[in-house]
DNA sequence: CTGGGGACGGGGCCC
DNA sequence: CGGGCCCCGTCCCCA
């Protein structure tokens, strides 16, 4: 199962061991669409269009990058000055509360995997005019398709460590974990995040009460991976 | 095996 | 229409 929807099975089954990039520029791999061009001193200093696209495809992937340039020097505080953090407290001046497992957009489903199958679906009546060339996906408006296709051309390049990323704010992530800025803390303790699904799930540890029950047995946990690794590792149906 | 944290990804929504 | 962000989720690692 790839990290969400099933969709980067087809281009990676494995996470990469980061420590492997150091001094190489493999990373020139993780995409066939573009190309990272290669410094005097080894490091990323930009990226460069494939022109060996297919001409459907390079015209989808042709858009201008709105990742930072990183043909110039490099400035990080223009990556995290656009109101980046600051204005995160306005939807999210509570905890969240997680849907159960089996509930999404106001639907259920009676497991996981029913719901990627119907995220992959579409429906009926409608008929998606725009096909991913690269891989099964289909939408129905252009936006999101050249949306999906970042996942693809991975745009955006952490000037630390050439690591490639869809979205500006997946790299903005990213060079926290460089920088160890940890913007989001926890209002029950002490501790502070880097990532916002992180605090996310470490506000569930104050909970209490465990939302996600195993359907075979009496247990209950925190974290619906947790019930997900309970069931996978043997926990079977009652008789 | 379980609990928790770190890192990351995609779709959808909002502006 | 596009960018930014949120929500939900997975995977990996470690104690």
């Amino acid at each position: 199962m790839p990290r969400s929807f099933l969709v980067k099975k087809y281009f990676r089954s494995k996470k990469p061991n980061y420590s492997e990039l150091e001094g190489h520029s493999d990373l020139l791999e993780r995409s066939p669409l573009a190309e990272l061009q290669i410094g005097p001193n080894g490091g990323s200093v930009g990226l460069v269009w494939n022109l060996n696209l297919p001409p459907d495809l390079l015209f989808w992937a042709s858009s201008p990058s709105p990742c930072p340039s990183p043909t110039g020097p490099l400035d990080l505080s223009s990556i995290f000055s656009s109101s980046s953090e600051g204005e995160d407290e306005r939807r999210t001046s509570e905890p969240s509360r997680p849907e159960p497992a089996g509930h999404y957009r106001n639907r259920s489903y009676s497991a996981p995997t029913a719901l990627s199958l119907h995220q992959l679906s579409r429906p009926p009546t409608l008929k998606p005019a725009f096909r991913c060339k690269h891989c099964p996906k289909e939408y129905g408006s252009l936006g999101a398709l050249k949306m999906h296709i970042r996942s693809h051309t991975l745009p955006c390049v952490c000037p630390t460590c050439g690591k490639a990323f869809s979205r500006p704010w997946l790299l903005r992530g990213h060079i926290r974990t460089h920088t160890g800025e940890r913007p989001f803390s926890c209002p029950h303790c002490e501790r502070a995040f880097a990532d916002r699904s992180n605090l996310r799930a470490h506000l569930q540890t104050h909970t209490v009460v465990k939302r996600y029950h195993c359907a075979a047995c009496p247990r209950s946990f925190g974290r619906i991976s947790l019930l997900h690794k309970h069931s996978l590792a043997g926990c079977s149906p009652a008789p």
